[in-house]
DNA sequence: ACGACTGTTGGTGTA
DNA sequence: GTACACCAACAGTCG
């Protein structure tokens, strides 16, 4: 009982089924619980620094329910710096995060390579047996004969900061339809427990969510993900329910199969040196790319969409394809990456691998390969949504065209347009394509694409990146010792994480240690190791 | 090595 | 409203 912890909070922003933090707490003196916030990190915009903040401050709460407190020191060292610098003075440092329910044992168990289809995750999965179980939560027992010092000034020093103290505009933030913090997770959780657990009736244009939008939770680790496996497994119990894939335990292995894919795949959240990757000649299309970006396709649905992207920080998964699938093969024939940037900064939810899995499948680059199936930004919104009012709402714009002409204004006899009070050209865009002609010649060098695939050198596959890993949790993580220079250059590094190099991870500490913790901070744009 | 099977969720046109 | 053919015919996996 004589030894101090500190716990750094970085992906997993709760009490419940937290094993480092339980490990912290056990048999020691004084627990440092501490955040670390690095408003340089990743391209988050502001609801998503909002949704951090929310969680900081719930878990902070909950902490000094206990009689201790979570500090959150802006001070920045960059991912790794911190584990570094105490490693190379002789702290024990252990690192043990469970973002996912199995994907390094996936990985080990199939030589490091990344299944490539579901049914391969199924299969090895079903060696492996069921996820592991959630650690008990952190409560005041834990915690008996251990404190947190805490000064005076900690309030003022090391409490949550507001939007503005990040240097994010507070104004630019939309409605708080999903506050962040473990609690309102777990609110959401047992609100599931109302309806149908079996896939939900999902349609992309209903006016409230028709999903458990349980993933900004997840995410932020408010949610650990073997409490809602276990928890969905209770209430299935003699139930009848859906499988795998559509079911929600079979959604969960969707994000198995994603962070396995990234984990385990080189250059996965790029095109080039992308083993799985379809090479294409996408275009560079700066204006067509802000369009699309700011909401101004002259497509309603494809702009209702990226407008609710933008102020709400969720959409729901059939209309992220939709978009996903405009952008890239669909219409603007413009680089998922380009894409996958922009949902990085917009969505709540956006996960490393999962966002980058999702756009290599919508955009026929990877895991998806019938490419003629094709969204059209007219037809697919109209099919559970024939008045439009998905439009109508995020497009006022728009909300006094008749039914017939909401999703294709442009068709709109002028009389139309002005009785709308919405003249297309001057209020509302005029199509940036023309879906036809646009997908119709995409489809083309789409096929030019995976034509090209055939004449190219076969695809050798990598070294399997992921550091060997006999469960769920990582081993201890052994900094490279009595480095000093190595820490201070380090710890002098400037500016943005450079991203991940998977040159050689093993053989370089410094890339080594980045690598592999890197991937727990929330905003980090590397893989979830 | 090879064939069979399968794949979370399309659009359009016709009967 | 529903059912079906057609589009053009892939790639990973498994036996």
């Amino acid at each position: 009982m004589q030894h101090s912890s500190i716990h750094w909070f970085r992906k997993g922003l709760r009490l419940h089924d937290n094993p480092a933090l339980l490990a912290a707490a056990t048999d020691c003196h004084r627990l440092h619980p501490l955040f670390i916030l690095d408003p340089s990190s990743g391209r988050a915009g502001t609801n998503a620094w909002r949704f951090l903040l929310d969680a900081l401050r719930d878990l902070d709460r909950s902490l000094r329910e206990m009689g201790s407190r979570c500090p959150t020191p802006s001070t920045t060292p960059r991912g790794g710096c911190l584990a570094l610098s105490l490693g190379v003075q002789g702290i024990q440092t252990r690192c043990r995060a469970c973002p996912s329910l199995s994907h390094l044992r996936v990985l080990a168990l199939n030589n490091g390579k990344a299944p490539l289809t579901y049914k391969g995750l199924q299969s090895l999965l079903a060696s492996l047996g069921p996820p592991e179980k959630p650690a008990p939560t952190l409560t005041l027992e834990h915690l008996q004969g251990c404190h947190t010092p805490c000064q005076v000034s900690h309030d003022t020093e090391y409490g949550v900061p507001t939007l503005e103290e990040l240097g994010q505009d507070p104004t630019e933030v939309g409605p708080h339809l999903y506050p962040g913090g473990e609690t309102a997770a777990l609110a959401r959780l047992n609100s599931l427990m109302d309806r149908t657990v079996s896939k939900p009736e999902t349609e992309p244009t209903s006016l409230s969510p028709s999903t458990t939008v349980l993933s900004p939770y997840l995410k932020f680790g408010c949610l650990s993900v073997r409490t809602f496996w276990w928890w969905l497994d209770e209430v299935y119990q003699g139930r009848e329910h859906s499988q795998p894939p559509v079911s929600l335990h079979g959604q969960l292995l969707w994000r198995e199969f994603f962070y396995t894919a990234g984990a385990g795949i080189p250059n996965f959240d790029r095109m080039v040196g992308n083993p799985v990757c379809l090479q294409v000649n996408w275009d560079n299309n700066p204006q067509h790319l802000r369009a699309w970006r700011e909401g101004q396709t002259g497509y309603p649905f494809i702009d209702a969409i990226m407008t609710q992207l933008r102020t709400e920080g969720w959409i729901h998964h059939l209309a992220r394809h939709a978009v996903a699938c405009f952008l890239t093969r669909g219409d603007l024939w413009i680089s998922w990456e380009e894409g996958l940037k922009v949902f990085e900064e917009l969505l709540l939810d956006a996960d490393w691998s999962l966002n980058a899995g999702n756009w290599l499948w919508l955009s026929g680059s990877a895991f998806f390969h019938r490419y003629f199936h094709i969204y059209s930004p007219v037809a697919f919104g109209k099919k559970t949504d024939r008045d439009g009012a998905y439009i109508r709402k995020y497009l006022p714009v728009l909300k006094d065209f008749p039914a017939k002409y909401i999703y294709e204004p442009w068709k709109a006899p002028r009389a139309v347009q002005e009785q709308a009070g919405c003249l297309v050209g001057t209020h509302y865009p005029q199509p940036i394509v023309e879906h036809g002609a646009a997908s119709k010649r995409n489809l083309g060098r789409m096929k030019a694409a995976r034509a090209q695939k055939g004449n190219k050198s076969p695809r050798r596959h990598q070294a399997p990146l992921a550091p060997c890993c006999h469960s769920s949790c990582l081993p201890l993580l052994q900094a490279p010792s009595g480095n000093n220079q190595l820490a201070s250059q380090w710890l002098n590094h400037k500016g943005k994480s450079p991203r991940p190099s998977h040159t050689d991870p093993h053989r370089d500490p410094q890339l080594w240690v980045r690598h592999y913790l890197s991937g727990f901070d929330p905003f980090c744009s590397t893989a979830p190791h």
